[in-house]
DNA sequence: GTCTATAACTAGATAGAC
DNA sequence: GTCTATCTAGTTATAGAC
């Protein structure tokens, strides 16, 4: 016998956890009220409370809903990388930057990619632990791969021009559209999913496997012998 | 004769936009109130809506205050470039990404670039219209100075580039700490503006000077020669 | 120009009937 | 599980005395 009411309560939880995403990537967390969210659901103010307790833990809920898929995929073109051979930096991009990216791509996962995006500047410092502990597994693994083929790039330097990559990747996910200002979308449309990422991936391998100067720091302590 | 009343409500205007800087930096627009400025401020509540009109005009004040003489720091720093024969990539990118990762390094400075890098992905589109309005001309001109010395790049090429240069600089200006993900503090101290200086020109440097593929597109067209 | 007081509204959360 | 009604607290903005 179906338990309808579960059922009932998921489609519920379901068509919150909807509503929230669309609403908090287009107004941010603070510009959504429950209110906006539950009548844009179709369902009741008190059923939030209800199903997730605290407005704080449903917008916890909307991103554990999605980033794991994700990071799933990455971790599954990393082991493909892997078996590859381990030699090609363009492909180990492409493991990283790929998902979110081709994710964006598709109307359902764009708000949800902008929302990520946006996040990572959000002040909101419990929102920030959240999500960095679905990421740590995924970075480490990758901080490992990228040592890999850069293996001539000193510590900091890797950690560095890693922090750009990521970085970089923050921005695009964004969706702010700084382009505005630099092209008409005529010339480089920023919702091309594909040119974007060829772009990303020549740009970024071209940076990572920049020549790393005698000197590290300010002061050069000791000349290296070769 | 000193108009005593009106050197008071200059005083009360900047401890008003001191303070709505530095809260705003640190909890976000929504996240602060009128009331948490003006009990920082030293004044009444009133005093916000008599100086400013609302909300919103104190935020883009806050803005205006500090763009401009950022902005035309760079564009001296473009005059001495020009001056100095337009050949250094390096320079070039110091004049642009140099004046807001500098100001990031004083204390005073620091709470305003990570407003302005939060700013690129907050949902206020008139806020966002108001500060694209401010940089145009800036990034007009770097426009025109990176053609010169990229010269062989076509201009969608060089555009999703500076995109990319753009980005990643709004990224690091937002202080989101994604480095936290990476490298312990020891390693790499995101907070040394030298190091980040000199790091981010390698890297942006040699992606901008990344070799073209002669296929453009997605499919490539003739097969290259070397 | 600055203050107090308050209007007018919106928020998140909950109690208790169904 | 879902609803209505409501509580408490916080918001921007303003009117009017000083």
């Amino acid at each position: 016998m179906f338990d309808y009411a579960q059922d009932m309560g998921k489609e519920t939880r379901e068509a919150i956890l909807d509503a929230a995403e669309a609403l908090f990537a287009e107004h941010g967390f603070r510009g959504t009220s429950l209110r906006a969210i539950t009548q844009a659901a179709g369902v009741n103010l008190a059923a939030v409370n209800y199903h997730f307790g605290s407005k704080q833990a449903l917008v916890e809920a909307v991103f554990a809903r999605r980033i794991e898929p994700m990071n799933r995929e990455r971790l599954a073109r990393l082991q493909r990388w892997e078996a590859a051979g381990c030699g090609d930096l363009e492909g180990l991009i492409d493991a990283f930057a790929g998902p979110p990216l081709e994710l964006a791509g598709e109307p359902r996962g764009a708000r949800f990619v902008r929302l990520l995006g946006r996040s990572y500047t959000e002040p909101d410092e419990r929102l920030q632990a959240a999500i960095r502990g679905m990421y740590e597994p995924v970075i480490e693994r990758f901080k490992q791969a990228f040592a890999r083929v850069l293996p001539h790039l000193p510590a900091p330097e890797l950690y560095w021009r890693l922090h750009f990559l990521v970085g970089l990747l923050a921005y695009l996910m964004s969706g702010a559209d700084l382009m505005r200002l630099i092209a008409s979308c005529r010339l480089c449309d920023p919702l091309d999913v594909e040119a974007l990422k060829s772009r990303l991936q020549r740009f970024v391998a071209a940076g990572l496997r920049a020549p790393v100067p005698r000197e590290q720091g300010a002061v050069p302590a000791v000349r290296r012998g070769g």
